[in-house]
DNA sequence: GCCAACGTTGGC
DNA sequence: GCCAACGTTGGC
């Protein structure tokens, strides 16, 4: 069954026009560095499971756009190399720590899905979306969506 | 830039 | 294993 997901970016460092940029609009979503989220990662992202595109610390957080998951977990690079901000001295080859997986831009939406808009949703017309992790739990970068929650915000973009 | 809400570290 | 100190995330 296929599952859905919020990746959350900031743009400034690696947002959804980097990933529009790449070859093949095909990027590795690599530097998550909180225990959580690389279970999520590693454990149930899996091929075609749909991605939304979430941009914070930036002038309006929301949703941006969505991507699918083309390569499930393989050890993060950037673990292993000392020049990276993400590098973990503690994580070697044959024993790595951190995962990527690799998404493809499927869509970048005409407007974003703002976070102000989402709560206020959540707030009046469309109560179930307070469930949303996005908005129980602070700091999560890679956060299951449930398939309502995304046929939701779909029709958020109308 | 502020600061709340976390997660991590390390002394004991 | 507890918990204080510290670091980071991320909205505002």
């Amino acid at each position: 069954m296929k599952n859905y997901w919020l990746f959350k970016a900031e743009p400034d460092v690696y947002g959804i026009e980097h990933l529009a940029a790449e070859t093949r609009k095909t990027g590795r979503w690599d530097g998550i560095r909180n225990y959580q989220a690389r279970n999520f990662l590693r454990d149930q992202v899996a091929l075609g499971d749909k991605v939304f595109i979430y941009h914070s610390h930036c002038k309006v957080p929301g949703i941006v756009g969505s991507a699918k998951v083309v390569k499930t977990a393989y050890p993060d690079p950037t673990q292993f190399d000392p020049d990276s901000n993400y590098y973990d001295p503690k994580a070697t080859p044959a024993n790595p720590r951190w995962v990527s997986v690799d998404i493809e831009l499927e869509e970048i939406f005409a407007e974003l899905i703002s976070l102000a808009k989402i709560k206020q949703c959540a707030l009046t017309t469309h109560e179930a979306l307070g469930e949303m992790v996005l908005l129980r739990q602070a700091r999560l970068s890679v956060q299951p969506v449930k398939a309502t929650e995304w046929n939701t915000i779909q029709q958020l973009r109308k």
